[in-house]
DNA sequence: TGGTCATGTCAACAGTTGCTGACAAGATGA
DNA sequence: TCATCTTGTCAGCAACTGTTGACATGACCA
């Protein structure tokens, strides 16, 4: 018997391309940009890794891809100043699972250290997560503070996500997210 | 003409493991585990590739001696309470140079995010930062709140050391620097 | 001096990486 | 139905990785 047709992939460069750029988000949201192998990303998205090259013309131009669809800073944060230092406090301390919001901030931190994305994660920060937010806070320092803000999120976003820290008893969960909470406020005050 | 003897190495065991073991520290603090080389390091410490094999056993080995055998964290942010706060500030803002009571930092930084060697740093900063500072703090919850204060750290330093950032007009140099304090404070502050 | 062990060098290994070119095969229009 | 373009597959390249074993050579002791 010959072997069976395999599944017959349908043929749609749309989605093909799409499912390579979720499987790369996925990707580079739990590991580093060199821990990560376009044959990796293939796989994930059921295609063939040539079609990686293909489609986005190198791996570093993929990673930029992944950056520039991505969440924008205040899409994840919310646009309302009031009651954000607790929205952020609740996004850190629960397991969102749902649409993966912090995704993006993921791939932002567990590639931040490499030379090779660390310029692209730098520019691409800067314009979707602090020019935005420092044009909402507004007044002086504006983007001085957002940018102390993010330092922040990105701390505790280490030691929440990647380091696997803040494995917190019950009773100590709304202290610490009041505490959370007025550091954001703290960082985000006028200076 | 023979070519010239190649300087003679000096045969000295010692030596040669701590040129290796200073060279992979160098190397660590400013590139992530996987970016690193062995090749790198040993040309860094003007020996052959095969003998960080030889002494260290493998890259993992190495790079657990490296986490070993740095600061204790208590060292880097000394041990008097008495105007910790600033004295942090002032080790984000400044840029020490001297005998770098950072990079130890920075190697955990840049390769917090390998799955190869997070464990290791993970345990590395419970041991040698959490422990040692919740000790000297004291009261309820101090290793939660030494944890939190270690996050803020880190989202700065990595901000200022990794991502660049925090590229300061002089005149909000002092601002930033309270503010810095500030967090710190608020972040150690009974919970 | 001669012998022996520690130390350093070299070449090569098996595996991986990103990427490319030749080819197969579905889809589309005449 | 035939031709053409698009989409996907496959094999393989060249460069790199960590590691190993065989070998050379220095240092040290009897």
């Amino acid at each position: 018997m010959p072997p069976v047709s395999p599944a017959t992939r349908v043929r749609n460069a749309a989605a093909t391309r799409s499912a390579i750029l979720q499987a790369a988000r996925e990707r580079f949201a739990r590991d580093s940009y060199e821990n990560v192998g376009v044959r990796d990303i293939a796989s994930g998205a059921g295609v063939d890794a040539a079609l990686v090259s293909r489609y986005f013309g190198s791996k570093e131009e993929l990673f930029a891809e992944v950056l520039k669809s991505g969440k924008r800073g205040l899409d994840v944060i919310g646009e309302d100043m009031d009651g954000l230092p607790e929205r952020v406090a609740d996004l850190l301390l629960d397991q969102p699972a749902e649409d993966k919001p912090l995704d993006d901030l993921l791939v932002a931190l567990h590639s931040a250290g490499s030379p090779q994305a660390g310029h692209m994660i730098r520019a691409s920060i800067s314009e979707r997560f602090h020019v935005p937010l420092a044009q909402l806070l507004g007044g002086e320092n504006a983007e001085l503070r957002a940018r102390v803000f993010g330092a922040v999120l990105m701390g505790m976003a280490i030691s929440q996500k990647v380091a696997g820290e803040f494995e917190i008893a019950p009773e100590v969960r709304e202290p610490l997210r009041a505490r959370i909470a007025d550091l954001v406020r703290l960082a985000l005050s006028p200076l």
